[in-house]
RNA sequence: GUCCCUAUCGUCUAGCCUGGCCCAGGACACCGCCCUUUCACGGCGGCGACGGGGGUUCGAAUCCCCCUGGGGACGCCA
């Protein structure tokens, strides 16, 4: 057990997206490689966008990618107490002070600042006014003059310095009395026991207000770590009008956890040439060292890419429990068709997710089949009846239907019938599928049973045209 | 606008710290060929990048400076 202490802290204010799930994962990562602890906790302090359904959807998505936190939830809503604590502490230590300037004032100067090309910061009116007036207040934390500038030497982008004048007065308790976001993280962080914290790349411009914070509150300051954003395609900030950004949205889509990990731990890190990793090779191989510092661009082709490989190699009984819902999303019955895992295995190399093998596996469990206009009219034609017939003789005749029993009867029928393989194959498969695109023949054949095989021959020969 | 970060194929990246092994390697995508009963899988091959300009050096993708591009932050959101 080594003393690592890293941290995910989600603000339930929606789904659990990509970017998040990254950090999240790199955080789980270092943990489980060092032995050390991995904490969950829910940044709630906004009570107005905070919903329990979200808090729910995130938990969900990281039990999804099998992100098991050590220690959490931790809800930041319960402890308001300890927040009010420590603000009063910087007030009585004169590090902090109440601030009677109205958000409209604030903004209207925020807009003039701005306008005239200055750096939009508070600009001190209370920070020395003795009166308490009957009014609102926000309490301020006093922007330390003791040194001009801060420094952090930041993991993955190294030693980062901010001029002091470049920070303001900035609010650490709203005028409801609740606690800001950088007040509570600092809090929360030294609290915890938390030494490295690996978060977005964002927070890098929060991060010397929060050192600031770490010292005047007497923590010690933990390490830090600023992992790069994802982008779009055209190298705008990931959102929705992006494609799906919930990591649950991907599992609906049909793809994998695992393919997910390890896609998302592949865009910014690398390992030498390798691309396949599973969690176990992850926990093992991965480092804050090797992560890029740029921004990457999310690239839903490799992913897909990335989840075909481990739809391919995958154990085909758990995918066939994973199967089952999609079919039943498609109003297929999935009770009285052949068995799943067989089903599974014929599609295997042919699906790229979860979605595409229901598709694919839909002709093993339906009643009729319908075919495929075009199919149809180039397979099912008048002229095959003999052909049909021969396939009905000769199939009654197998009595299990296996591999090799199937090849013997072909050779039959194609000597019978004059035909090569390939002008058997595609009418039956139509007749089977309805489509022209299956798993081998042999193998549908197989695991549709001679029953259902032979009433599905049957069939095509009663809608011949 | 100001500050912070960043910059190798279309994309993810190796290489950069410890200059020469790099007229830059791998992967996704794309194209072609092969395999083949369909669709796929697979195999082989191709296309394709060191943003620009200055330095330093015998020699720079690798070190330094400037420019440009991209991202982020500037909230009583987190």
């Amino acid at each position: 057990m080594s003393d690592l202490r890293v941290r995910f802290a989600p603000s339930p204010t929606g789904y659990l997206h990509i970017g998040g799930a990254r950090t999240a994962l790199f955080n789980y990562l270092l943990a489980k490689q060092q032995q050390g602890t991995f904490v969950l906790r829910i940044e709630d302090t906004d009570v107005e966008r905070s919903t329990q359904e979200s808090v729910d959807a995130i938990l969900d998505a990281m039990d999804w990618l099998g992100l098991a936190c050590d220690e959490g939830p931790i809800y930041q809503s319960d402890r308001f107490d300890l927040y009010r604590q420590k603000v009063q502490q910087l007030i009585d230590e004169g590090k902090a002070y109440r601030c009677y300037c109205t958000s409209e004032e604030l903004d209207a100067k925020r807009e003039a600042a701005m306008k005239e090309g200055r750096k939009p910061k508070y600009d001190g009116t209370c920070r020395d006014r003795s009166d308490q007036p009957d009014a609102p207040y926000v309490v301020r934390f006093k922007l330390p003059t003791d040194r001009d500038e801060t420094t952090f030497d930041d993991r993955i982008k190294g030693p980062i310095t901010f001029k002091h004048d470049e920070l303001d007065d900035l609010i650490i308790q709203r005028t409801d009395g609740t606690p800001t976001y950088n007040l509570v993280v600092v809090i929360d962080d030294a609290e915890m026991g938390i030494n490295l914290v690996i978060r977005g790349d964002d927070h890098v411009n929060n991060t010397p207000r929060q050192v600031l914070l770490y010292e005047a509150l007497g923590y010690a300051v933990p390490e830090f770590a600023h992992v790069p954003m994802i982008l779009g395609a055209d190298k705008k900030r990931l959102s929705k009008r992006h494609g799906a950004t919930s990591v649950m949205a991907y599992q609906e889509m049909g793809f994998l956890p695992e393919a997910m990990v390890n896609y998302l731990v592949r865009l910014g890190w690398s390992f030498g040439d390798e691309e396949i990793f599973s969690m176990a090779d992850l926990i093992e191989k991965f480092s804050l060292e090797n992560v890029g510092r740029a921004a990457g661009v999310f690239n839903p082709e490799k992913l897909l890419w990335l989840n075909s490989h481990y739809v391919k190699t995958g154990d085909a009984e758990r995918l066939a429990k994973l199967l089952v819902p999609f079919l039943e999303a498609k109003g297929l019955n999935v009770n009285d068709g052949p068995d799943m895992v067989a089903v599974v295995k014929t599609l295997q190399e042919r699906a790229g997710t979860m979605v595409e093998m229901a598709d694919g596996a839909a002709f093993y469990f339906t009643d009729v089949i319908e075919y495929e206009e075009k199919a149809k009219a180039k397979f099912l034609t008048a002229d095959k009846k003999d052909l049909f017939a021969t396939l009905v003789a000769e199939l009654e005749k197998c009595e299990v239907f296996n591999e090799a029993a199937l090849e013997a009867a072909f050779a039959v029928i194609m000597e019978k019938t004059e035909l090569k393989f390939g002008k058997i194959a595609q009418p039956l498969r139509v007749a089977l599928t309805g489509g022209t695109a299956s798993p081998s023949i042999y193998h549908v054949l197989e695991v549709l049973g001679k029953d259902v095989a032979l009433q599905r021959i049957k069939a095509a020969v009663t809608a011949l045209a």
